[in-house]
DNA sequence: CACTTGTCTTGAGTAATTCAAAACACCGGC
DNA sequence: GCCGGTGTTTTGAATTACTCAAGACAAGTG
């Protein structure tokens, strides 16, 4: 598997170095992972490695192509290894968690918005918000407690 | 005009201060204007307002519902008075320039992705990118000096 | 194996935003 | 029209996520 991966840097043209091996790693078993995640799965395996090496590493892999930055609304940039691909995002309004969704249309119909106020469009990204499934359920006990409370009161 | 922004504060259940009046004023002449631009419009009609005060503003008025914060990446925040309506927006790739785009589909299939690992959706937010009209002719004047520069040194 | 080029470490710096406490102002009631 | 309670604004500081720069170091080419 670590040959995979020192393919995968190979065939980006980027020079094949431990941290950028540990973050290629790290992100295999953490898909959607904000740099500071995954500065702490490199340590456990690098410790050497400084904050400032990750984010160089994610920047270049961004570059390349081998990762996807993806910045939802309220929540540092995550990375991902599925490119060129149309898939999306939801993501969890309550705790930030996020899944890959695929796109209902294929691609084409949402790249073509109707007026464009003269931009050209080169892509689409579309991001839904709801709740993920660890939160229905915390807000679901969540309701039946404040529920009971107010019987409680209302019986007095 | 003033009595408009009032009520329309008043109708959020807010109370009614210099700073909101002057942050809903600067919205009008500006939509999806940052905090840091919103500041400085106030500025000149208001000049004791703080920074955190249009902070401060601007959280009320989105969380009552009177405005819109939008967060395209690798940008700050802008707000916008349009509320309630199904629209989403095209940012420039190069300049950050924001405009509005009325959904294709009108709202429902955006709404409706195929499989969503257990999550509830409850909104869609589209972005799209590209360039702006200015930014358009900013890349071809550009280019065009860069094949003029070519045409001189491959001539050589 | 040496050299070149690009990467990583160390250290500092920045932008956007948030937090906290005290001064102040809005507005419903008197 | 004034007063008081509640919510807003000011002032000042802190935080988060990220970027920049310079020198030490290592990958890969020949």
């Amino acid at each position: 598997m670590i040959t995979q991966l020192h393919a995968v840097l190979r065939e980006a043209g980027l020079k094949v170095t431990a941290p950028r091996l540990a973050v290629l790693a790290a992100i295999e078993n953490a898909p959607h992972a904000g740099a500071d995640d995954l500065f702490g799965a490199v340590r456990l395996e690098l410790p050497g490695t400084s904050l400032q090496a990750v984010y160089g590493v994610l920047g270049a892999l961004t570059t390349a192509g081998v990762l996807r930055r993806i910045e939802p609304a309220g929540s540092p940039a995550r990375y991902e290894r599925r490119v060129g691909d149309n898939h999306h995002h939801i993501v969890c309004t309550t705790c930030g968690a996020v899944a890959d969704v695929d796109c209902v249309h294929g691609d084409a119909p949402c790249l073509a918005p109707s007026a464009t106020n003269g931009f050209t469009v080169q892509s689409a990204e579309i991001t839904f918000w709801g709740l993920c499934p660890k939160c229905q359920a915390a807000a679901q006990s969540e309701a039946a407690a404040a529920s009971a409370v107010h019987d409680r009161l209302s019986s007095t």
